[in-house]
Formats: structure tokens, C-alpha cells, sequence
DNA sequence: CAGCCACAGTAACATTTGTCACACGGGCAA
DNA sequence: TTGCCCGTGTGACAAATGTTACTGTGGCTG
């Protein structure tokens, strides 16, 4: 068993081998660094990605170069969007960035439609991605809609620990506030106040979580 | 062929008979009134609904019983949340009221998961209507990202001309202002400034599209 | 070391939105 | 008709957020 292999089933633990076998014959490992976008809005979806390392951050564009960050995708997840848009040409409706330096397999757009019949592991996969996205961008509805952005400050950084499984974010307040489309200083404004309530600790480039 | 088959025909077209026909077997009629609450966030989906006549509406509710309102339900669709619930027990993230006296076809969510191996029109009706649906879903996060209220307002007074393709919009300011979660007061000045700017003519309890 | 740059803090102000208070008028029911 | 309720219009103010401008500080580099 190649090396690649063990990395895929390690980290799609849910694949049947037979899925496996098929990915492996029909499908192309590739890597991004850091920073690059894979994905734009606007472009045709060929193909979809599985990400075996590292992290991509999905968002959405304003018209004027915004960003509002939808969720991060992690090893063993794959962008719900390029999973659904069947044969027909369809464009991309958000943009994905790689935050980590990305291992990932790409699967051609025609395969999936095949396997969403031939491959039970397969369709309780995609079924399971586009339950889950949809459930968090419901979330992300609710924060933006019924919360001040205090509140979602607060919960972007519980976010960002729990994703990192850390205490500390190291992040410019600039890059925070890009995120929650706002503005540096309404970071900075809030987060000295939460640093007064005592949540937070302030140092450059880092937040230190306390709650 | 019953008046009931016929009605779900028209409504679904690209429904094989084969699929039609399993319909009919397995599932029930029902009909609601205008103002009944058929889902509620939290409850458990144990069945999903094929709309055949009237208007549902579908929206997130925040803590404080404010409404978010994410999109409507015409004949011919289906919620597409229920659609994806899997066999484990789910509960509903949104709420579904009924606007336009409704009726529909409920279906066991035991038999969707079935259907979707076995139904090649059943299959593309899901990923259709999780596509759109998601996709519906990203433009109401651009509105409230990116727009401020009197866009918003805009977008939504022409989103409802185009749902009941008619210019005018027989809703108060009052229920206006709730689906966008601000207040009253909000949407009577906006609504001023767009009449002075020619946009729309102002009645009592109706708004004339002019754009 | 000097200069530069990215990051952070903060004051002052503008704008948008939410809230409170009250007035007006149409239509309906007693 | 009278009185009342609902929908609407509007002014005044409060609060949140966005904007501008300026300061300080640490670290890197020439």
C-alpha cells in the first residue's frame, strides 16, 4: 500500500476500500502554499478537493474586495459547495485561500455523480459535508443578524481556539477585523474592553484566550 | 389517474412515474393555514414536505423571538433541510411558516434515503434544491455582510415583487421591518427617502414598485 | 545606530441604526 | 356619529459602528 494511500484512509477513515482504489486511479494529489487562492468566485468548478493537511479558509467576497469569512475546511473535510454542482458548468460562488500549506486530492467534477450511486461511504460523506456547512453558515447567519460585534468578536475567537486547540490566536487585529468585515480599530476598541472584563490578554501579534 | 397524481405531475415534472407512483403509496396529503408554524427550530424532523400549492416561509429565530427571514417556499419545492437529515434524529435549525394557505405532500424521511438510490429524479431534485438553496443562503450573508439597510430594503421589496410577480407589495411596515429584524421606524424612513427618489409609491399597507 | 514599518492604542467626529414620543388619518364597530 | 385601533410619518435622542488622524513602540534592516 503506497504511502498516499495510508494518508487518505487515515484521514477519510469512513471510505470503503473500494472508494479508495477508485481515488487513487482517478484522481491527482496536489499541494498549495500558503496564502495562494485555489478558488475564486466566479470561476468554474472542474473539480473538488479532499484535504488531507493543512487548512483552508472559505469566504465570501464583497464587491469591493471584502472578505467574510464562511468556515475553515480541515484535514478530512471538502468544500460542500464543489461537491454539489453536478455536470452542468456552474460557477463558484466563494473563494478559498490556504491559511497552512495544503496536501489535497482533486477530484474530477464527472466521477462524483458516479459514485454518488455506486459508493455508499461516498454519498453518506457528501450528504454528511453539506448537512454540516449548511448547519454552520445557518450560524453564521445568526451572529451577523442578530449579534453586535462584540459578541461576535467573542465568538470568533472561541472559534479560532477550538480550530487550533489553543489558547492563544496569533493574529493582527487587522486580520480579525478583514474577517468579521469591520475595521482595525473597532477590533482593537473591543478588545481592549474585553482585556478590562478580563477574557482576554493583549500582546502583539497574539490574544490570549482566558476564558 | 387520481386528481391528487395529476396535481403532483404538474407540480413535479421531472418526477419519473416510477417515483410518482411510490409517492402516492407512501406518503399523505396535508394542508395547513396561513399562519400556522409547521416547523420549529428544535423539533425533530421525522418527515419533509413536497409544497403543491401556497407559500411557506422559512426563516431563523434569535433568541428573543426576532425573525430572520431566509427564503420562501413555492410550489415545486421542498424545504431542503429536511431533505438531508439522514436516518438519525435531526432537529430542525429553522422555523417554516405558513404564508399562503398550503398544501403539500409529506414524506417518511425512512424512505428518502431509499429513494435516493433508487430514484434518478428524486436524486437530482435533492441536489438541486440543496444547490439553490445554498446558494440563496450565500446571497442573504452578502446582504447582511456587505449592505447596509436601505439596499437591503431594496433587495427585498424587489425579491417579493419577483415572488408574486406583481408591482405591488401588500405588506405593513411593521412586517417589513421584522423579516429584515430591524424596526418600524427603520423601514418608514427608508421607504420616505425611496419615494422621494421615485422609487416606489406609498399606500396604506401597499408599496408601488416603480424600478 | 538610524530609519522604517507593521502593529496597536486612542481621541474626535460622522454616519447609521435603534428607540422613544407623539401626531395624524382612515376605517371599522359600538 | 363617536371613539378606537392600526398603520404611518416624523422629530429628537441614544448607541453602535465606521472614519480620520495622530501617537507610541518594538523589531528589523541598511
Amino acid at each position: 500500500m503506497s504511502e498516499e494511500t495510508i494518508v487518505l484512509k487515515n484521514t477519510f477513515p469512513n471510505f470503503s476500500n473500494e472508494l479508495i482504489q477508485e481515488i487513487e486511479a482517478n484522481s491527482s494529489f496536489q499541494s498549495f502554499k500558503a496564502g495562494e487562492v485555489i478558488m475564486r468566485t466566479g470561476q468554474y468548478i472542474k473539480s473538488t478537493i479532499l484535504l488531507l493537511k493543512g487548512q483552508l479558509k472559505i469566504y465570501r467576497e464583497g464587491e469591493d474586495g471584502e472578505e467574510f469569512l464562511m468556515y475553515y475546511l480541515q484535514p478530512g473535510q471538502a468544500c460542500a459547495i464543489s461537491l454539489i454542482c453536478s455536470t452542468k458548468n456552474q460557477t463558484s460562488q466563494i473563494t478559498a485561500k490556504v491559511v497552512e500549506d495544503v496536501e489535497a486530492v482533486s477530484i474530477p467534477i464527472a466521477l462524483m455523480d458516479k459514485w454518488m450511486m455506486n459508493h455508499r461511504s461516498w454519498y453518506e460523506f457528501v450528504i454528511y459535508t453539506y448537512r454540516t456547512r449548511f448547519e454552520e453558515v445557518l450560524e453564521v447567519i445568526d451572529n451577523i443578524a442578530f449579534r453586535a460585534m462584540d459578541e461576535r468578536l467573542e465568538f470568533y475567537l472561541k472559534r479560532h481556539a477550538k480550530a487550533c486547540d489553543c489558547k492563544e490566536i496569533n493574529l493582527s487585529h487587522q486580520e480579525i477585523a478583514l474577517e468579521l468585515n469591520t475595521s482595525r480599530e473597532v477590533v482593537s476598541r473591543l478588545l481592549k474592553k474585553m482585556e478590562q472584563r478580563g477574557l482576554v490578554n493583549l500582546h502583539r501579534n497574539q490574544i490570549e484566550l482566558l476564558m
